[in-house]
Formats: structure tokens, sequence, C-alpha cells
DNA sequence: TCATCCAGTTAACAACTGTTCTCTGGAATT
DNA sequence: AATTCCAGAGAACAGTTGTTAACTGGATGA
């Protein structure tokens, strides 16, 4: 079924991706609210008129880059919720995904945490949506867990919404820390793990 | 020790006002990185120019703002911790407090969720320099509370943080809300109860 | 092979931006 | 009463912005 895309829509992708990446450089030291069309274009090297091609608008470039942010992670948090062990082990392995996600994409975290309360409805929406998407997957994966007898599907979802923001609170202070010395990212780690151990305690004893 | 303002000073001060009133409006549909000096002026009824004997820069206009919006908010936070009383009463307390503060100033709760993680580099700092005093205050009350025999101060500021957060999250959802039915504050007004309870409880088996 | 398509180009538009320098008129100081 | 001060005005600057229209030339499909 993979059909080999033609010449022509093969470097239309690659100019799309171009644009994509150029936005993402261009976003680390301003919010999608001021990044111009023209701006981009000059960064990719590229007429302006090139972008109508691929983009209505500057917004929806930031809803496209919303997409590849966040749209390839849900397996990713999936898996980490769902992994089995201690749940001492289990935080562990969480902070350290995290941590490593934000070493590996920095650019992308960067501008979810930015865009998400930003100046662009349409791209706060996408966002919204992604991570509504994500508490969803946490609930169903903590429906598994045999702690959660007795839970209504209402706390199940509270729950899960408290651990996605607290997911992307740390990985806010690790993006922080990145430019500095490893024994900032390993506050962090030690600050992230502890809150992550308060609310796993609050959520055996909440039941009682 | 209040001196009266002469007409100058006086005239001055209302007219920089002024400026940090307009910006903030602007600032409901747009991130302070797009928002252009001549369109504060535009919108004060100025001239272009006079922007100049008030501020260096939009940034610097942020940077005031910021002040405005958390600097007053200080001793409602310490008080809010601090009330007595059962701590189902005071976790209700403090949701209704933020829910009053955020419907009293919606623009400045706007402005500060969308600016700590914006574009602006000084304005994210002094957010950030903020918040961190608000953790210390907390921590400080925490420390008072008889249920903080045992604990580190490590831990104590841990919470203190995990605390501030919880209510910058809770604000954000309130506002919004804001334009829609009750019925949806009363789902987050529930939601951000349910999250603190959680939270207070892990906190009193914490040293189990 | 030939007609069609379409990603990207070129040129031009009115409107807007931040910043400078010079000026003004009323408040403040002496 | 005479002088200094200074918040705001005015005009001008070189650059920038988003959007339009008409175009080119290579890939595509008949």
């Amino acid at each position: 079924m993979s059909h080999t895309l033609g010449i022509r829509q093969a470097q239309k992708q690659k100019t799309r991706q171009a644009f994509l990446d150029a936005a993402l450089t261009l976003l680390e030291e301003q919010s999608l609210s001021s990044l111009g069309l023209r701006e981009v274009t000059r960064a990719v090297g590229v007429a302006p008129t090139a972008f109508y091609r691929h983009f209505r608008s500057t917004a929806d470039l930031g809803v496209a880059l919303v997409d590849e942010a966040l749209g390839s992670l849900h397996p990713m948090v999936r898996t980490t919720v769902s992994t089995t062990g201690d749940s001492e082990e289990r935080i562990a392995r969480a902070v350290e995904l995290i941590a490593g996600h934000v070493a590996a994409h920095p650019a992308h975290v960067r501008f979810i945490a930015r865009e998400r309360h930003g100046g662009v409805q349409p791209v706060r929406e996408a966002i919204r949506a992604q991570l509504q998407r994500f508490a969803e997957e946490v609930k169903a994966e903590l429906a598994k867990d045999p702690e959660a007898v007795g839970w209504s599907d209402d706390d199940l979802l509270m729950l899960a919404h408290l651990y996605v923001d607290q997911m992307l609170i740390t990985a806010s202070l690790f993006l922080e820390a990145l430019e500095g010395p490893e024994e900032e990212r390993e506050r962090v780690t030690r600050l992230a793990t502890r809150q992550l151990r308060l609310i796993t305690i609050g959520r055996g004893h909440w039941l009682d």
C-alpha cells in the first residue's frame, strides 16, 4: 500500500518539511504570533509566495508543528505508564524518559510549552486536543492497574490529568536546565521524582 | 512620608498606567513578542515617541506588567495557605480564591500563563523569580503546620512548588472556562479540588 | 508526443515597523 | 519673575510586512 511518491509530490513534501524545520528554529527565540511569513521563507531560501502552496497562514503552520511535536508521542506515553515493575522504578524510568526526550527534541518541547497558552487560538486548541488524548490514554493504562479497583472514571481522569500536567512541567524544567551543567539536570530529576512519588502516595491512599 | 506628587509626576504615572492597561488589553489576543510599540501608543492615543519616556522597549513594559500582575499577590497567597481549619475547608477556600482572582483579573492571569514560557527572555525571568518567591513563601507557611515535623527543607520546597504549579494550572483552567457556562467552571472547581485533595493525602503519608 | 498541471518565481502594492532628531509649552525650581 | 526641566508632539528615515497577479519550466498523464 506504500505508494512511491512521484518526483513532484516528493519535492513538495521536502519543501514543506524545510518550512517546518526553519519555523521551529526561528521559534526558539520568539512566539508564533510574531513569526512572519517572509521570515520563514527567507530562512528556507525560497520566494515569499511559495509559502501559500503549503500553508494558509502561519497559524496553519503552527498547527502542523503541533502534530509533528505531539502526534508521534502517543506510543511513548502509553508504554511509559504501562511498564511493569515497582512503582519506584516506574517513576525513575518516566523521569529519565522525559529527560531523554527533551534532550533529543528541545525545540519541539519548547514550542509546545510556549504555544500551549500562546497567542494563536487554533494552535492552542490543537495542543489542548492532543493533551486531552494523552490524558485519556494515561487513564486507560491506569485503569488496567490493580490499584485502580474501586476508582471512578472521573477520578481516574483527574489523576491522569495530574500526571500529564506534571509531565509537561518536568519537561519544561529540563529544558531550562539544558544549557546549564549536569548538576542542574540532576536537581530537576530529583525534584520531579519526589513530586511523582508524592502523587503516587496520594493515589495509594485515595480510597482510605 | 506620603509625599503628594507634583502635577507633572502625577500625569506621568497616569500615562504610564495607560500604557500598561492598553498593553494588557492588546495582549489578550497575541503574545508580547509580537506587540508593537506603535500599536500600544496608538491604543493609548499618544505619539509613538512618547513610549520611550516610560519604557526602553516592549520587553521592559512586559517586566512592568509582571510586577503589576504578581507583585501584589503575595499577601493573598500567604493567607491562603496559612488559613486555619480542616484541610478540606482549606482546599475549598483556596480553589474559590483562585476562581475569584481569575474572574477579577482575567487579563493579568492570561498574561502570566502566556509569557511564563513566552518568547521574551527578561519577562520569563521576571515571572520565574516571582514564582520562586511564591514557592518560598508557601514553604514558610507549610513549615508552620504541625504536619511538617520531620520534613526536610528540600521536601517542603518540593511540595511548595507542586502547590504553586497546581495553582497556575487551575487558574489557567478557570480562564478557559470564563466565557463558558457556570457548569464549566463548576467542573473545573471539582477537578482542582480533587487534585489538591490527592496531593494533600500524599503529603499526609509522605513520612510513612 | 503533446496538452495539462502546479510548485515555485518575479514584481509590485499599500501599510506598517522601530528609532532618530528637533521642537514646544506648561510645570518646577531658583 | 526668570530660568531650567521634561513629557509629549511632529516629521522623517530606511526596512519590513502580507497579499495580489501574472509568469515559467519541469513533471505528469492521455
